[in-house]
RNA sequence: GCCCAGGUAGCUCAGUCGGUAGAGCAAGGGAUUGAAAAUCCCUGUGUCGGCGGUUCGAUUCCGUCCCUGGGCA
């Protein structure tokens, strides 16, 4: 019998995706493989809540702390490592993929393409989009005027010779990769926001705000990174603001629903997923493990 | 009790020289192919505090009552 090994545990933020891993693991002798893409990051350990060291040492726990704070990571580098660690397991071993990093995710089925990184500054932005409009029209039918970001990946592109939306293209076509089961943890919004409550002030009296600037003086270049991962943008803010009315935990929750939202999105489209509530998460997915993973031996 | 300033969207407020209203924030929806916890797009009906009056027409003017803040007693 020829059956899948991999299983997917995704959702938003908040969900409980970690600790229902780790019950999914023991249980049927997973290891977990990371697809939370700030959990990659060493030293960021309240702020991304990831699992703790004990937790960490009942199983094997793979891509977890394996990058400075001061250093910038892609989706490509991660597709490779997590396809790796798939591999030197496959035949032998079965793994647990949890995370909410949609785009992280996509990447072990569908890896990157083979086209450079990078991106290329304008300063007109008008002008930069015409010149997209020029050399590439498809990609304008869904490339907005204000979205900076994927103007200059375009601009690069095209200045290395390749059409994005021919590339684009290409890459949704790709087959999967792998076979894998996919697990969603579907929770109400009430919930959510209470837990994503919760969780905001735990992590404050954790010591946040200590984290935040022991990682700063650790590593002074990690401004740039740290200035993009919720909680610690916030408490960076706070820091620097000095302004009273600041309201931190307010913020981080706020920041945490609106990440959570927009992984709703994500995955929404996804119609692979398999959504359980909490309630009967454990015993559902435990089923669908055995039908579809846990080889008769 | 008297005087003053206010009561307009979940919040802070703008505005209508009388023709039933709009910003910011919050909130909701969507996108997403080496920055992805990033980045980008779309979405605003609310007894304009209550009740009367004037008016063709009042959230806007007048009266009165209620509420909040400040001052005086």
């Amino acid at each position: 019998m020829n059956k899948n090994r991999i299983a997917f545990l995704v959702g938003p933020t908040a969900s409980g995706k970690s600790s229902l891993a780790l019950e999914l693991a023991q249980k049927f002798g997973f290891e977990i493989v990371n697809a939370d893409r700030m959990q990659c990051y060493r030293h960021l350990s309240i702020g991304t809540a990831k699992p703790s060291p004990a937790d960490m040492a009942k199983l094997p726990h793979h891509l977890y702390d394996w990058v400075d704070p001061d250093k910038n990571i892609s989706v490509a580098d991660y597709a490779k490592n997590a396809h790796q660690i798939l591999q030197n397991g496959a035949g032998k071993k079965s793994y647990l993929v949890v995370g909410g990093s949609g785009f992280y995710l996509q990447s072990l089925l569908f890896p990157p393409l083979d086209i450079p990184k990078g991106t290329m500054e304008f300063s007109d932005a008008d002008q930069a989009y015409k010149e997209i409009q020029e050399k590439d029209p498809e990609l304008c039918q869904t490339l907005h005027p204000n979205d900076h970001y994927r103007i200059s990946r375009a601009l690069f592109l095209l200045s290395k010779g390749f059409v994005p939306s021919r590339e684009w293209k290409r890459a949704s076509k790709q087959k999967a990769r792998l076979s894998v089961l996919w697990m969603g943890l579907d929770i109400d919004k009430e919930t959510l926001t209470q837990r994503i409550q919760e969780r905001t002030r735990h992590m404050l009296t954790l010591g946040l705000m200590e984290e935040t600037q022991r990682i700063l003086s650790e590593f002074p270049k990690s401004r740039a990174v740290l200035s993009k991962i919720i909680g610690y943008k916030q408490c960076m803010e706070a820091l620097e603001k000095k302004d009273p009315s600041y309201d931190l935990e307010f913020e981080i929750q706020k920041a945490t629903r609106h990440y959570a939202k927009q992984q709703k999105t994500w995955f929404a489209r996804n119609t692979e997923i398999h959504w359980e509530s909490p309630k009967h998460a454990q015993e559902r997915f435990s089923c669908y493990i055995e039908q579809s993973i846990v080889s008769p031996s």
